[in-house]
DNA sequence: GTCTATAGACTGATAGAC
DNA sequence: GTCTATCAGTCTATAGAC
């Protein structure tokens, strides 16, 4: 792996345990095995790493989303998946999905990155918002009126229940927050 | 005003602004007006300025959801009340509620500041059952199955409203999220 | 209780050799 | 592309005068 990657990857994992904030060049340094002013080389300003790691955590993400829209034949089946992905995120509540993690640390990060945040949400949303249309016509989730307020509902459940389950160190608390919300889905699985 | 009040005062805002490594002794000298190694005297270390902190938000949080539960005649319009300190928490999306801030950077908190916020989380899903078991009576929130699943989500999606809308710092994110949750409760206002 | 002065560690960032 | 060396700034915290 080349050292830029490597810095990316040590970036994100640091990031998403201890916040934009929680991890320095020192740290970075130590992990990847090179000095900290080498780092600088790769990305001038720490504002260009965040950049650079939000900018590929949203564009995983938005492939995951597509995936399952493309795999997943039902809207409970695409938003079990969709849960899924914030389940996993977690790692067992050591850590929060990285967007999660910069809404959090919110005070320190530069436009750019701010705005590529929201822009994250905003696409999740409108991906949310499709499915739960899909919902509404095909019935496999309970009680659907509004799919627009259902989507922001949703989005915002994910990342409350991840900051409550980390907060605790403890996955429990991501599986009891969305409880009610799996239980609207259809049991039946589509294949 | 006393000091030390003066001082747990600049030190909410702060943390609820830009989180709890976000301030500084020398931001609240500054804003208190005293230098900043006399902050140390009324608070040695920074983590004891962090427990009083909590403690007293806790506290405050703690009279506002007994006051709702007196004053509130069924289960709507609690949870309207409750929907509407998180939202007034938020002052239009420029801060968070202290608790949502300092889950949001957890990773520089000591173990009794960390302790005392699960606590207030367990308290709040607390009220919040009880809520939502008076609602399984009283008819006054749309289809309710699992009342303590219901307290969970709607602790984690009030955080996760907050988290999106300061993101954003805009106010409209945490209504959006929150419109399917508002459309559960019955328009009969209890008088 | 508040002050000046300072310690010691850490931060992101830069210059210039190799 | 990585290094050593260093900068100026920040942080929490302490000692001791007033």
């Amino acid at each position: 792996m080349d050292t830029r990657t490597a810095l990316v990857n040590s970036a994100e994992t640091a990031a998403r345990q201890r916040g934009y904030d929680g991890f320095s060049y020192a740290d970075l340094a130590r992990d990847v095995g090179i000095r900290k002013a080498s780092i600088h080389h790769h990305f001038p300003k720490k504002a260009d790493l965040a950049f650079t790691l939000i900018e590929r955590y949203a564009g995983q993400f938005s492939k995951s989303l597509e995936q399952i829209a493309a795999v997943k034949s039902n809207a409970a089946d695409k938003l079990r998946a969709y849960h899924a992905l914030y389940r996993k995120a977690l790692a067992g509540g050591s850590q929060l999905c990285l967007c999660v993690a910069m809404s959090a640390g919110r005070g320190s990060l530069a436009a750019p990155v701010l705005d590529r945040l929201n822009a994250f949400h905003q696409d999740s949303a409108e991906w949310l918002h499709r499915v739960y249309l899909e919902a509404s016509k095909d019935g496999t989730v309970s009680g659907i009126t509004d799919p627009e307020a259902e989507a922001r509902a949703t989005l915002a459940l994910m990342e409350g229940a991840q900051l409550i389950a980390r907060a605790a160190e403890n996955i429990t608390g991501f599986d009891q927050a969305t409880t009610a919300f799996l239980a609207r889905l259809t049991e039946t699985r589509g294949h």
